[in-house]
Order: structure tokens, then sequence, then C-alpha cells
DNA sequence: GGTAGACCTGGACGC
DNA sequence: GCGTCCAGGTCTACC
């Protein structure tokens, strides 16, 4: 089943995908060859489809192997919409954008969209699995809950395309993230010793359990009327999110009001503006106070002379 | 409110 | 192969 989604303009399919690392994190997976991106999709019935998407006039095409009720095809929809954050407007950030050469290619880039999980859930369990570690152990913690606990795609769901890439052998069984409910039943022990998040286990958990007894709803954040203060105050009660983690956080919400600063934000900062001399997160802050509400997106889309 | 130390893993390095 | 050091954010205890 295919279906085209048609976004607010400036849009750029591939500025989503490659916004930042989530496109590397299971159960996403970017073909370089076709520009299509794959995610295993758990629907609320329980179904596990693989949802393919590319780039298409004004929006995205998304291609799902087999037939789709019509709640089931509004479920996509909604969650695809949510990934690429089809509805949002950046108007207001381009205009600003456009007096500083470092961003002049933002609005022809169509950049400002963060590639998003389509539960909020899924999104707080990957940004505690960056903290306090390198993206390969991010990638490996993530990929060790999606294989151990996810839902596995069923054979007939996967497209005529991913059962080529399996037949090379380099596709082990796709799977889809696991729901709260399932994390929830099993231990921390296990997340800590056989899944590899370390310390981090407890935070993951704790999480899990309070999202699936319903204690915490964490799909209102994604449409939360809060001050954007206040939501970052409410992100940092759950255990494991702290100032960095939220404001990764709120910048996939859309509120982009805090830096995420991490000790790559003071390598690029200083390398730009301090001689590569040591400075702290108020040297960073001081850099993009005038971009007011808009500084997270002004910082993760400046075009660094630092390339590492 | 600010600070120090602990938490845990995996990679780099020296022997 | 083994041991040691280090990087990476957050939490807790303490001042």
């Amino acid at each position: 089943m295919n279906l085209t989604l048609s976004a607010r303009l400036p849009f750029s399919f591939l500025s989503v995908v490659n916004s930042h690392g989530w496109v590397q994190l299971s159960p996403f997976r970017f073909d370089k060859e076709t520009e299509t991106l794959s995610y295993i999709f758990r629907l609320e019935s329980g179904r596990v489809v693989e949802l393919r998407l590319r780039s298409a006039a004004g929006g995205v095409r998304v291609e799902v192997a087999g037939a789709l009720s019509a709640a089931e095809c509004g479920e996509v929809k909604r969650a695809v919409a949510w990934m690429l954050g089809l509805d949002m407007d950046f108007s207001e950030f381009y205009a600003l954008a456009r007096d500083e050469l470092k961003l002049a290619q933002a609005e022809k880039k169509a950049q400002g969209r963060v590639l998003r999980s389509p539960t909020f859930f899924e999104d707080v369990v990957k940004t505690i699995l960056t903290t306090n570690t390198l993206w390969g152990a991010t990638k490996r913690m993530t990929a060790n809950l999606v294989t151990q606990f996810g839902e596995p795609l069923p054979t007939l769901n996967r497209s005529p395309d991913a059962e080529h890439t399996e037949a090379k052998g380099a596709d082990e069984g796709r799977r889809a993230f696991p729901t709260p409910q399932r994390l929830a039943g099993t231990t921390e022990a296990v997340l800590r010793a056989e899944t590899r998040l370390g310390y981090r286990a407890p935070y993951v958990h704790q999480l899990a359990v309070r999202a699936a007894s319903g204690e915490l709803d964490l799909e209102t954040f994604k449409h939360s009327d809060l001050q954007t203060l206040e939501l970052r105050k409410q992100l940092m009660k759950i255990k494991g999110i702290g100032a960095y983690a939220s404001a990764n956080l709120l910048m996939l919400l859309g509120r982009y009001d805090f830096l995420t600063i991490d000790t790559w934000a003071f390598k690029i900062v200083s390398h730009e503006w301090y001689g590569s001399q040591p400075i702290g997160p108020a040297e960073v802050e001081a850099r993009f106070e005038k971009w007011g509400k808009w500084k997270g997106l002004a910082y993760w889309f400046w075009d660094w002379s630092y390339k590492g």
C-alpha cells in the first residue's frame, strides 16, 4: 500500500533524515543508494509493519507491504507526519537566518525539522542512551534493546527490497522498538547485564514502568501548552534526564529555547570564537543568546568551522 | 545554588 | 592478553 503525504514548504526529506544521528539508531535504517528510510512500526493493534519512506514532490511517499485498514492508514499518516514534522513552520527562523552568513543555507536546504521517533517514549529512551557515552555505544545499546525486546517484523510484511537485502545476508531480521509494557516486564538486572545499559538500566526501567502503568503519559508532551521552562522542569523530573538530555528532547518537541550543550559543543564553539581555549556553558550560551526562542536551531544548523 | 565523587562501558594505550 | 586510563552526562550527598 502506498501513501503520499504533503508537507508545509519548504521541505526536504533528506534534510530531515540527515538532521541528526537518529537515523543510525534501530529500528531506523537508511539506504543511501535508493535514499529510502525504513522504520519498523508497531501499530496500536500490535501488528508490526515496515514503513519505507522516500522523497516525493511536495512531501513524502510511504510504502507499506500489504493492505492497511482505514484506521491503520490513519495511524501511519499521523506517525509519519510527526516523525518528519510535516506541518512545522520555520518561516520566522528563516527570516532571522537570512542575515547570518553561517545560516545562509538554512532556508534553501529547508533545515529546521529533526527526525523523531513515532512515540515520545522511544525518543526519551534513546536520549537517555546518548548520555555519558560514545555514539558507538548508543547505537549498540539501542540495537540491543530492539533485538532483545522488540516485536519481530513478520516475513509476509517485509517489502521485496528488504527480502532481497536479507538474501544477501545483511539483515538478521528486523524488530520494532520495544513497548513500555515489554520493558517494564523485564528487570533492571537484565537491562544492565544483558542489554549492556550499565547504570542507565534503572532509568530506562523506571521510565518504562511509569509509562506502562499510565502514571506518566509521555505522549502529552508532544502537544503540551506549557511554557518551555515548565516543560523542561517536567522532563528533568524523569530520572536520567538532565540539562543536556532535556534540551535535546525539547528540540525534538519543537522547542528551541535551550542549547544541547555537551562536550562537543565546547569544542566547536571554542574553535569558532575562543581560539580553542577551554570554555564553559556560559560562553556557549552567550554566543546564541540573541537568537531567543530559535537559539537551539541556530546552534544545531550553524555552519561550524570545526569539522572534527 | 554550587561542587565533588560515583556511576558504567568500551576504546585507546602501554607493557 | 592484561591492566590502566579516559571520555561521556546525571545523580546524590554535602557544603
